[in-house]
Order: C-alpha cells, then sequence, then structure tokens
DNA sequence: TACAATCACTAAATCGTTTTAGCTAAAACG
DNA sequence: CGTTTTAGCTAAAACGATTTAGTGATTGTA
C-alpha cells in the first residue's frame, strides 16, 4: 500500500494550507479562481480521492442508506434496480442486506448500518411485529417500512395500495362479465394479503355474489396455487374465474385447470397480482395488477430524505402506490 | 440531533480515559476482566454504537466491498441473495449499485465506492472494453469481473464453466439418442455465448454431425427465441432438438415450437443455459444448465479478500465454477 | 532491600477531512 | 495620509475512534 494522495499530498504540491485546499475543492467562495483551478487540476493529476470516512466523521451525515430485504428472490428483490436508479439520482450510495426471512439477521444488519452511520433505513420486515427492529434503531435514523407488513400510523409507511389494486381486479372480471370468481391465496402472512381478501368478499357481496377463497396453510406459491385451485375445481360449484394472490400462485392455478384438461382462458379466466418477469412469458401471459415498482422505489426514497432531513419529531408519512393493471391473455368474456 | 454516545461518553460515565475504553471494548490482554465488564455494560446501557467512519479512517480498512451489476434484472441480479449471505458470513458489507447498462454510470460508481474506501469491487461489466475500469480503479483496491465478458488472464475473474456445461448439455442430448441438434442464441455480446457456440460446433462434428447454430442479431431474448426457432423449423431440415443459449430464448423456441403446432418434448426437445426461476414454473419445465450462483458468489468474495490481502502485486485469479444440469421435461429421448 | 518484571492503566499522536476564526496585504474611501 | 473594507488566504480545532509509548503501583526475585 504505497503513500495514499490525501488533501495534504496536495496542499504540498501547490504550496497552500490543508485548508486552502479543501476549500478550493469545496467551491468556496473566498477562494480565488486561478487557484481553484490550479488545486483541482493538481488534484486530478495526482489522482486524489476524497475519503468519505473522513469527510462523513467531520460532517456527522452519510450519502448512504441501508436496504433490508426479508428475501431478495420475491418480487421486493426487483426493487432494486429502481432503488439503484432513484439512489443515484439523488447522490446516494445503497448498502444492500438481504435478512433471509430471519429475524436475527434483520437485526443484526440493522446494527451494522447504524454503526456505518447512514441515513436512514428501508425494510422489507421479515414480520409484522416491528418492535425489536424500533428497538434497536431507537430513533437514531429515520425507518421506512416496505411492503404489506407494517399497518401502524405511527410508522413511515410505503406500500401498495391494494384496495385499490383488487378494486380494478374486480371491476375488469365484473366487467367481463363474470359472476363465479373464486379468490384463491397462498397463506395469509401479511396485511397486504387479507386486504385483497376482504375487499374481493366486499366486492361480491355488494354484488349480491356469493364469495369463494380458497385459502392455502401450506407453503410454496405454485403448490398453493395448485392445491386450493384444485380445492376450487373439486368444490361443485362451476366457476368462471379465478382471482390470484400472487402471479406464482396463479400460475398454480393455471397449471391444475390445464391439467383438468380445461382450458385457459377459454374455461376459466386466471387473473392475479404481481407483474413480475414470469407473468409476461407467451406460455402464461397472465393479465395481473402489476407492482408499481419505480413508484414505490421513488417514494421510498423520498419519504426516508425527508425524514432524515425533518429529525426524529416529524410526522409519520404513508404512501400507497396505486397499482396498474397489465391486461395480456388470461382472461376472456365469459360465455353464456 | 441530541449528543450522540461516543468512547468519551462511555470514559466519563466510567472515569476511564478514552483508549482505556477503547482497549476494553476491543479486548486487549492489559485490560482488567472487570474493567472490561463494567466497560461493556455501561456501552450497552448507554446504547453506545461504534462509529465506522472513525474506525475504518484510524485503521485504513473497511468493512465493505462494492457490487456493481450491469442489469439486476438478468440472472446476475438472483446473485445478490447469495452474495449477501456470504458476505454475512464473513462480516461484510454489501455496497450494491446497477450501471444499467450504461458505462458512464458504472464508472460513477467504482469513483463513488472507491470514495468510501471499499475493500474490493465485484463488477459484472458493461461490455468487455474494462480499460476505462481499470484506469480509473488504478490498483487502489483488487477488481473481481464476474461473467463471460472479461477473458485476459491478467484480471481477476469469476464465472462459468461454460465449456464444461455445454458438454454437459451435449452429452445428455446425444445421450438421449438426438442428432438432429440446432443451436439457438440471442446477439453474441459475450464471450460466454461464443464459448457455447465453439463447443457446440465441435462436439456435433467430432460425432460427425453437421452443427446448425441460429443466432439472432436483434433483441429481446424470447423474441430471439421465437425468431431462430421460426427460421430453423422454415430451414427444411428436421432437428430433434434445440439447445438455447438463455432459458427466456428457450422459452421462445418452445413457443415457436408450440405455436406451430409441433410438441415439446415429443417432437422437439428443447434445453437451456440459465436455471433461473422461470425455467422451474410447471408451464416451462425446461432442461436446464443452471448456474451455480452460491458457488460464484462465494469464489467471487473468497477471491476479492484473497487479494486485497495481498496487496495489487498479486497474481491473477481465475474460478470457473461447473454449472449442474437440471433435468426437467423438456426433453426426452428421440423418437425412431 | 534494591531491582526487575508485571499489571492495568493513561497520554498523546494519528487517520483525512471540514470549518470557524483570524490574519495580512492590497484596495477603497474620506 | 490614515482608516476601513475586502480578497484571499492560514491556523487550529473538531469529528470519533485506534494504537504506540509511556507511567505508577504492585508483585516477584536476587
Amino acid at each position: 500500500m504505497h503513500k495514499s494522495v490525501t488533501i495534504k499530498t496536495i496542499a504540498e504540491a501547490v504550496g497552500m494550507s490543508l485548508s486552502g485546499v479543501s476549500k478550493a475543492l469545496n467551491d468556496y467562495p473566498d477562494i480565488n479562481e486561478e487557484t481553484k483551478k490550479l488545486v483541482i487540476s493538481k488534484a486530478v493529476e495526482l489522482g486524489y480521492t476524497p475519503n468519505l470516512n473522513a469527510r462523513n466523521l467531520v460532517k456527522k451525515t452519510s450519502n448512504s442508506i441501508g436496504i433490508i430485504i426479508k428475501d431478495t428472490d420475491t418480487s421486493y428483490g426487483d426493487l432494486i434496480k429502481d432503488l439503484s436508479r432513484v439512489a443515484e439520482i439523488n447522490g446516494l450510495n445503497l448498502l444492500i442486506a438481504d435478512s433471509d426471512r430471519n429475524r436475527d439477521i434483520e437485526i443484526k444488519h440493522v446494527k451494522s448500518m447504524l454503526e456505518s452511520r447512514v441515513k436512514g433505513i428501508v425494510i422489507v420486515p421479515v414480520s409484522g411485529d416491528i418492535s425489536e427492529i424500533k428497538k434497536t434503531v431507537s430513533f437514531r435514523v429515520p425507518v421506512v417500512f416496505l411492503g404489506g407488513w407494517v399497518t401502524s400510523p405511527k410508522e413511515n409507511v410505503v406500500a401498495q395500495d391494494n384496495e385499490y389494486g383488487t378494486n380494478m381486479a374486480m371491476d375488469y372480471l365484473f366487467g367481463l362479465g363474470h359472476r363465479d370468481i373464486a379468490y384463491v391465496s397462498d397463506k395469509v402472512r401479511s396485511n397486504s394479503n387479507q386486504v385483497k381478501i376482504d375487499v374481493y368478499m366486499r366486492r361480491m357481496l355488494e354484488a349480491g355474489l356469493e364469495p369463494a377463497v380458497f385459502v392455502d396453510e401450506g407453503s410454496g406459491l405454485i403448490e398453493s396455487g395448485i392445491r386450493q385451485t384444485s380445492k376450487m375445481l373439486d368444490s361443485g360449484r362451476r366457476f368462471t374465474a379465478v382471482l390470484a394472490s400472487k402471479d406464482l400462485v396463479a400460475v398454480g392455478a393455471m397449471e391444475e385447470i390445464r391439467t383438468r384438461g380445461l382450458s385457459v382462458p377459454d374455461d376459466i379466466s386466471v387473473m392475479s397480482f404481481g407483474g413480475s418477469e414470469i407473468s409476461s412469458v407467451p406460455m402464461i401471459n397472465l393479465t395481473t395488477i402489476a407492482e408499481p415498482k419505480r413508484d414505490l422505489a421513488e417514494n421510498l426514497i423520498r419519504i426516508l430524505l425527508a425524514q432524515a432531513e425533518a429529525g426524529h419529531d416529524a410526522m409519520p408519512k404513508h404512501y400507497f402506490a396505486k397499482p396498474e393493471l397489465i391486461e395480456r391473455k388470461s382472461c376472456r368474456h365469459v360465455s353464456a
């Protein structure tokens, strides 16, 4: 490790003081323009790279924010690209960690990010019980929760507007003439899944129809779809559409429907929530309520920065992103 | 922002010197065990969180490594979970950025990571021309390149062993009795795509068979698969199997084959490289040569840390991870 | 009893910046 | 010509740790 180039190196090279060089590099008004040019050119020539550790130490700020995601494999993982874009625009670095659906690992990451003095933390939490996270952070930096786990109005929350999304889905299916619509869901762990079910129920009842909810208790998204769709098909009632809680649940539903020799969408329409890449492939071609990822990313960072600015006595902020309906080939008019 | 708890706060609380407290917290041997206990309990009580900026500044080290990925949407994005796991084991933080397939953004991220004084950088580069990256880093920290773009023996490279993988694929298809095998590829941009083609050609010729390579020039993975498979089907020669350069290319191939009223795998077997989540869904169910992501992640970090340890005069290191064949339902014995 | 060794600390330098306060010389003013 | 302004710097403290080189008291040894 040969001698690294610091502000001092530059100062010696141009025969100025440390503070003079620092000011020149930071474009202070009380430094002559010619001097600034000289200093900057010397800095470039020497290959000077400012040390952010030193800068952040004295300025008591940081240019990075932490992102802790319970599982980067799920839909929230796709968000990284959008977060990265938005972060770059705001001159932020992203410290990203995967908590592997494990609370202990999650807390370790929180601690480690606090040690790095991040500006704030975005968390897709392992579960809805965030007390330990709150305790660990203890108001040192703002935290924004992403997704349907956290519902407390006292927290900063960014999530998809599932009420809106589910209404949109029901409008769409009703519009196609469907009246026998089943709701097929994987295990209900988060609030978002519950909201979807509630809205589905309400809309069915309001339309004078009998709701039929099939919720799986086991694990596996595709498997849940297969199991519950199988139950649905065996239920005796003839459904013309299924609304699935997630894209992969819908994939399972389609699989089961086709295995039984029925057609999607000719016999049964299938629709879901997600908008993942999988929903777009030709053999699947799923009509889906797509998560507005860019919108989520933008508001996540916007709120985080706003709260960092405001200090920890700021009012909690909420943002619910409106999902978008992507119409593909898995739904059609109900046949008379 | 109320007064933050530093080592000084603790020192005053227990009536010791700064250095004493620091040593106690770092478990130095020349501090009494009782004193250590006292200091640590006081630190916990006060909610002390060490400031890594300060620590890294004086220790001239850092606990984070940078990851720059050209596109977190592609297969390399799945890697984040594994990288995060391996990083956690090694006590490292991950600074992750997406360069959006843009060289300027990539370089900006490199600079920013150097300013953060990362231990080293892992890059899935935008293109094979890495001269600007090298110039920017100029041996300040080790860089490990991931993927098939970089082939120079002077660089640290971790990649999939495509020679091995392609041989495995050909062995498998030959083993099923296929002799009329077409190779369908998206646009050849990286070395890995070329290696696959070369090995395919060699194996076909060695077996006394006529190779048939269909390479798309346009963009889009699924689209490439559709276009080239269409060409293949129109070529006059009757193929019994297609080997696709990527999972999504294979999805396009399957789509086109089925659109023509043929069956996969009954009429034509389809195999590909990838092992992505999409290959596993029931309606696709693709036999694929899967990228060994955990293996890649482990060796990426292993090599990075080794090079950081060794200093910049170390010999470049290479690691080629052996992919794995995942047998599903898209291939079958050729029918007589 | 004198001397070295050990124990358990403290003092002070250091890392690379930023920033406040102060200083000097030249310019402007009355 | 003496005084105030201004431009363009410099000096030094500060940020929060780590670490080297002591230091004083106690214990062990000859």
